[in-house]
DNA sequence: GATACCATGTAAGTCGTTACATGATTAT
DNA sequence: ATAATCATGTAACGACTTACATGGTATC
């Protein structure tokens, strides 16, 4: 059996042949928006999918640096990603390091929590602002980029999916300041208020 | 430095002293929101913490079976936990299979693929409902439980972002399902279509 | 009688990160 | 000059899963 990583770089050879740093570029974080992955696990990987025969090398010698190795998907590698792709997975993990600091930062002082909130809200905004950004140039180069049946429909949905994730965990951090801000207000009534330490950029919504 | 497993542990300490087994419950897939872990990992993991002296155990013997291990949070633990919620957490990696399966789905035949989503969909909208359960148990138990003050909002918080996550990625799933549908009937227009193979249960709008 | 839950641990293996290692090319 | 990007790999380590190992109690 193969891991997620060996199907995600399938995945990326079915659309077109390339060498191991280009597929490195697409999964590198934060961008990566299919899978996310560093080089030092992609190399190795490629290698077993070469010798699975799942993946066919191309050396091609430059007169500088490392030979470009160009992978390309193998009738075999095709077979296997279609076969894989209808199986129904099982769940995921999804272990999101925020919702451990969200489940205790009761424990913390109210300026220190809304300085972080407020930090993790404009981190994700970027983000947010980012993906729309691809997906606009994706969506107006291509009239109809929308349609299942358009080449570039696998990445116009995973950067739907991206987008979506993103701004669910900003309006959640939105909620958590929102309540914090609340409390905060009830236990003082009025005035004396500290400003938040840190950083700005209060909530916005959208 | 610590594991975010280890300030998952130490989190819910905070809250009350408990055994291994009462941690792995609660981390237990695919119910467990805060974080998701095996007992094969919280086992030794929490060794470690022993021996960091962030946690202490006490022995509690049993006429059968293993003595119960009992764990709780030292002030040292406390302050470790309180200094690292505060700090600004680096991007997660937040790699999902499905995403990989949506990317190449244009490659397997539309029934396959159409039953793939309607599979996907259907256990989401499973989650969501025990999600709500859970939280509807919560809120009704204690009047003010959505409060920041009050001992359960962390568990609260947790549940709102889980069902968050859920409901976008169910969304997203009838995007998909949508796209693919239109697209089939743009390709035959009329009649003789298949159904589709496999589970029911049409993609509901909520 | 079989299954599930209580309750603890360890061992082997895979997945993933970080750092080491090398060296050319292009941009500031 | 300095840094970033192109381009490939390996080694050590940490995170996580799966299976092994044990044995009592309760439910169907």
């Amino acid at each position: 059996m193969l891991s997620s990583l060996s199907y995600a770089i399938l995945a990326l050879l079915a659309t077109k042949a390339q060498s191991g740093y280009d597929i490195a570029r697409q999964m590198r974080p934060p961008l990566g928006i299919l899978w996310q992955a560093k080089h030092g696990q992609i190399y190795p990987e490629l290698a077993r999918l070469v010798k699975l025969e799942l993946v066919e090398v191309e050396r091609i010698d430059k007169r500088s640096g490392p030979p470009r190795r160009v992978h390309s998907i193998t009738t075999a590698g095709k077979s296997e990603l279609t076969r894989w792709i209808v199986k129904s997975p099982q769940v995921r993990p999804a272990n999101d390091e925020f919702v451990i600091k969200a489940y205790a930062l009761r424990r913390v002082p109210v300026g220190a929590a809304t300085s972080l909130l407020n930090d993790q809200i404009e981190t994700h905004e970027h983000r947010i602002a980012a993906l729309e950004q691809l997906i606009d140039a994706l969506t107006s180069r291509t009239a109809r980029s929308a349609a299942f049946d358009s080449p570039r429909f696998g990445e116009y949905a995973a950067l739907r999916r991206a987008l979506g994730f993103e701004r669910e965990h900003a309006a959640w951090c939105r909620w958590l300041l929102g309540e914090l801000t609340a409390t905060a207000k009830r236990a003082r009534p009025r005035a004396d208020r500290q400003p938040a330490v840190g950083r700005s950029s209060v909530a916005r919504r959208r």
